[in-house]
DNA sequence: TCACACTTTCATTAAAAACTGAAAATAATG
DNA sequence: CATTATTTTCAGTTTTTAATGAAAGTGTGA
């Protein structure tokens, strides 16, 4: 006897695949886009085993990836008591998985991309004239523009989600 | 003889280079992430040969990158008259090419993952009780927030700098 | 129309990234 | 403390992605 899946278990099974695909496409490794995806719609928190026989991956894999999910902070481990098994769980608020992935592309992405910028700038403030002065400034019209983007982020990085919705419509008037 | 560069090119130098490897960690080639970085810092339009010769890289690597970058609009070719060589400028104003990545990006990347929600909320549309309706309401919340976040960011690019800027500083308070 | 300058393609190779599976480490239980 | 359940690591393998270099294609001008 096969496991008939019922309609919304075969749309989730589409939505784990090509979420997975949309995740390479983005630079995050299919496995870890996948198993995103898995718990985002898991009615329960799933385990290790779980997630691997539903992906059919290794525990290597597997593992690797609920941990670096967890190190996102899109996941988190829960615990049953009698239970000495880990319990994965993600995040189900769209505000608050936007929220975790500004944070974590901010710290991972923009701030290292800012500093080699100011980096770049400062080895070059004395530059008066012609191309050296032009490097040096697009150097620092680079690092600004990132600077203003990171404090627009966490001005809404810090505001609740009805907040940044009202001041949004503002904008789309 | 030796080419002692001035000052300036050696912070080129290790911009290029830095800049390929955090494109790496964004998820884009590392060549096309030099390019680009070289092309941005060009006093002068770059031919392939160029390109090739300063990043030490094949014809091959280098004419797919250059093209692809053309293909991301982030660089433009240029002819000049009486040389039949294409010439490659990257697009230096930072407000635009943050349009245009924010362009591409939505094209590329957020309007399929809202084609793959629509369609997974569509198939489970008439769960009425227990995890099917979750899942639906899941992919609903994502594809609203997502087609919320396409119409700000339609917005927003159709704002001139001056705009955005007055806009956001206002969100700054 | 031939030769030349340049661009494009693509089969092959190289490099990087992801995955496996099993062994080692850890920690809970009795 | 010994057993067992579970997590973690990692050397080796597979898969994917990127780069090479040479050949084919294109189009311009003599």
């Amino acid at each position: 006897m096969s496991k008939e899946l019922p309609e919304w278990e075969k749309a989730r099974e589409e939505f784990v695949v090509q979420w997975g695909s949309l995740g390479t496409q983005w630079g995050i490794p299919r496995t870890m886009a996948q198993i995103h995806a898995l718990l985002m719609t898991a009615p329960e928190p799933m385990c290790t085993d779980d997630v691997m026989e539903r992906l059919e991956i290794s525990r290597g894999n597997a593992h690797t990836n609920l941990k670096d999910l967890v190190g996102w902070n899109l996941v988190r481990i829960i615990t049953k008591k009698g239970d000495r098994k880990e319990y994965f769980e993600a995040e189900k608020d769209v505000w608050k998985i936007f929220i975790t992935i500004s944070k974590e592309r901010k710290r991972r992405e923009i701030e290292p991309a800012i500093n080699l910028l100011r980096d770049c700038a400062a080895r070059t403030k004395d530059e008066a004239v012609g191309p050296g002065k032009d490097f040096h400034q697009q150097m620092q019209d680079l690092d600004e523009f990132l600077s203003f983007g990171v404090k627009v982020a966490d001005t809404v990085i810090s505001m609740k989600h009805a907040s940044a919705l009202q001041w949004a419509m503002r904008l789309l008037g």
